[in-house]
DNA sequence: ATAATATAAGACCAGAATAGTCGTATTTAT
DNA sequence: ATAAATACGACTATTCTGGTCTTATATTAT
């Protein structure tokens, strides 16, 4: 519960490894997949979504592999979570459908107040950045 | 990802559904799976889990229920968390298990820096209490 | 041109976690 | 005694996650 998923993990430990590299190498999914002991497939899946959200970039064919897109300290924990785990709001919504269902009041007053914990927890995420990872 | 759960959920909805009435009451979990539109038998659990980590406190037998133990003010967010999801890590440990699998360097640096985004993590939802919700 | 090496993309499966149900025992007021 | 409530644990179904496999596409070296 409220748990990073392994998938995030292997992000974040990959993007280390790029990270703790020369700005200017181009890694293969293969090599990180490697020296980061991550099964390769998943690893390769994991980057493409990273690429997808403009992490790192990729470059195809022989000799292609990823490289990072900015400087660790440009890239958010938010944007790497969002980048693996597609657009989910991270605090549940008001079950309650109705009015009638859950309370007696017209406002609903349990879903706003959820949403100022996400945004908390989204700004803490979001001034999380890698460099302070690596 | 990083979604509270439908658990924890029903449990902040019961618990304001509490909160906003008289705080001598005393309400039956049937009474409150009605009114907010909860599965009986899985809030009755969720009822139970409360009051063993003393949110609320229950009476037994007829005429019994649960009623809160502390003021809304006095409860935290992270206290009802912790109430239904058994002690589990907020952030992700470090998954490589040894030196080798994953750094050049003997010193692991990303479990480190990992948990301090668990710790303000911790602090962000142990300072958010149940009177901020209501 | 052809072969080799890499990303790109999506189907598929197994196991874990979650949500929800059911049955039964126990307590207590009437 | 009986009715109404909590207490507790087994069970099921569904969803999520991690991981694998297959195929297609792009690029480069030869």
């Amino acid at each position: 519960m409220l748990q990073l998923s392994k998938k995030v993990g292997y992000a974040l430990i990959a993007l280390r490894h790029m990270a703790t590299h020369p700005q200017d190498r181009i890694f293969t999914a293969r090599e990180i997949a490697a020296a980061c002991n991550i099964p390769y497939e998943l690893l390769a899946k994991i980057l493409q979504k990273l690429k997808k959200s403009e992490v790192i970039v990729s470059t195809q064919g022989m000799r292609g592999g990823y490289s990072l897109l900015k400087k660790p300290d440009q890239i958010q924990v938010s944007q790497i979570i969002n980048a693996i785990e597609e657009e989910k709001a991270i605090i549940a919504d008001c079950y309650a459908d109705s009015k009638e269902n859950c309370s007696l009041y017209d406002t609903c007053t349990i879903r706003t107040p959820l949403g100022k914990v996400q945004h908390n927890l989204d700004v803490l995420l979001e001034s999380t950045t890698l460099d302070q990872i690596v």
